[in-house]
DNA sequence: AGAAAACATAAGCCGATACTTATGAGTCGC
DNA sequence: GCGACTCATAAGTATCGGCTTATGTTTTCT
């Protein structure tokens, strides 16, 4: 299931850290890999994950691969948040600001 | 962390399907496990887990204990996500007009 | 061609975790 | 008080998941 993969691609916190630093600007896997703590091939797992997942999608360049954040999990993940918008606390109203500010 | 307990809550399916049920309407644990197959301790270990995610809150009610969403966990969903707002992708303003409906 | 670099895959290890059965702790009705 | 009921906790087990080292694959550079 879709949603499946996305949670628990989101569960461990070194995917999360991951795909946070990816989220300030794609770059390709070694790059990605400086500053966490793990092993290469780990990084690689990890951005496997992700990219089933359809939070990142990668792009061959020659011998590297730029990896870069893919909008279509995000948006699995707000369109599963659409659903319980009932519960948005009214203090939430400053996401509608946000949106509002990204209106044309 | 915050976030690692809500996402972990989530990435488990038998859990997630205990919060949508829960999301329809509160109720008591034993009407949550209906349907579900799982034991009765399995549905209090995964309320719990949904518990401590600030996903879910529980108020006793004589012998019974009832559960609701509890929309902490929600906001801070919407909260986590608002940091990749960049990334929804034009589509998404689907979600947009159901937050213009959200306004008074 | 050959070495080096970037990345992926394989295999194995170990801790986390989701489940089970058994039991405990409160609460209600008779 | 006592049995029935609702729910939580304890303890054990088996699978899953993230990590490692070792190795494979592809590309680049000389």
């Amino acid at each position: 299931m879709v949603e499946n993969d996305i949670f628990r691609a989101l569960a461990d916190p070194t995917r999360r850290l991951i795909f946070e630093k990816l989220a300030s600007g794609g770059m390709n896997a070694s790059a990605l890999g400086e500053g966490i703590g793990v092993s290469q091939p780990a990084i690689s797992q990890h951005l496997g994950v992700l990219r089933d997942a359809r939070l990142v999608r990668e792009e061959r360049r020659g011998r590297f691969v730029h990896y870069e954040v893919d909008p279509d999990g995000v948006a699995l993940i707000a369109g599963w948040l659409a659903k319980y918008r009932a519960y948005w606390p009214a203090r939430m109203d400053a996401l509608r600001g946000v949106l509002k500010e990204m209106d044309p």
